[in-house]
DNA sequence: CTCGTAAGATACTGTCCGTATCTTGCTTTC
DNA sequence: GAAAGCAAGATACGGACAGTATCTTACGAG
């Protein structure tokens, strides 16, 4: 089924095509309905080829949704500790909305049994909102004087992003309320407990 | 392939042999391996027999879990709120092992496209903790004059239960200082910051 | 021009879901 | 106690899809 009129494509220019059929197919027939077959046909091309790239078909699922997620996105500083949280929150909850529950759901459960896929998994999906969390959020508060690096424990690092992964995992949406309750009636009050002025 | 020797199981006493095969498969093959192929086999019957009594993999797949799961389980009133939600996570985190990481995604991603068997599996496996966190924990607390009634939002019940089942999803094991620091960290403070006496 | 590499086509194995069809044993009813 | 009916159980099938093997062919490198 080679594409008439087109001379073969090769290297990054086929990774592209594939990898934009990948996520065309994705979002047109679903997680459950994602075949290599179907990506294959969409990108003009056969499944060996594509098989040569990925070697299944969580891998090349997980790696056309990291591709279309922006990479670098930035939480504007607010003044305030709170309103920060509130755009993390935010920011995390639109990339979440990227993937979909569903997918969510089920990389996750694909990669439950493979420490080897499952860190790419984090690494891509969950690690990078830490980070930012870290950079943007926490590190902005200590500057301000609102935070004191002895303030924060790893749970409290991470419990703003634990909570509304929850939130869309389990209820598969995260409206303005939910996102303000998570932040007001638990993340603050677990800072202050530690002695943060917020 | 009928049972030699034995004559043909009928009703209740079918429907239960069933579930127990379907339960001995979902351990030995796991979420993933677990087939309706196998269900039949390990019953002693076959597919329609099955396909007769529950109308899908993931139907019959929840109900056996449910069934082994404890129906009533107690906490323990240890006397104080602290301890109350310790042993109810510990509990909650107990029932969730017996479920299993991958199986409970993997439950969850095929129930998040389809409302009707969400429900049910709402139903079983998460309704039931938040019913015996207010019956076991804040009734109780409430009783001892640690919390009143207005002190509780909706997040807040949830929220050790929504805690727990994070850590659990995305981790796959929740530790003793996993429980504590979701408790005192977090579960904790969040209350007093309401008014609890706590 | 030749040669190697990778693209692309095709077909195959194996698995499993869900269903259709048929036989047969058990139970109920007259 | 025979006939009728119902559900159990066997078997086989259609369809989808993962992943692989094999072969041909375009194309770039030298």
């Amino acid at each position: 089924m080679e594409r008439k009129g087109a001379s073969r494509r090769r290297g990054e220019e086929l990774e592209q095509a594939i990898l934009d059929a990948a996520f065309d197919e994705f979002r047109d027939a679903g997680y459950a309905g994602f075949t290599m077959e179907g990506v294959a046909k969409r990108a003009g091309t056969s499944k060996p080829v594509v098989y040569r790239r990925w070697p299944s078909r969580v891998h090349i699922l997980m790696a056309c949704i990291a591709s279309r997620l922006p990479q670098a996105e930035t939480v504007p500083d607010t003044g305030s500790i709170r309103g920060d949280i509130v755009a993390l929150v935010t920011v995390a909850h639109r990339r979440m909305r990227l993937v979909g529950q569903t997918a969510m759901l089920g990389m996750l459960t694909d990669v439950s049994t493979d420490p080897e896929v499952r860190k790419i998994l984090v690494g891509s999906l969950v690690s990078e909102l830490a980070n930012l969390l870290d950079r943007a959020v926490y590190k902005r508060a200590i500057a301000r004087g609102e935070l004191a690096e002895e303030h924060l424990t790893e749970r409290l690092r991470r419990l703003p992003i634990d909570l509304v992964r929850n939130e869309f995992i389990i209820y598969g949406t995260v409206p303005r309320e939910a996102i303000e309750s998570i932040v007001d009636e638990v993340v603050l009050p677990a800072l202050r407990a530690r002695g943060a002025q917020v």
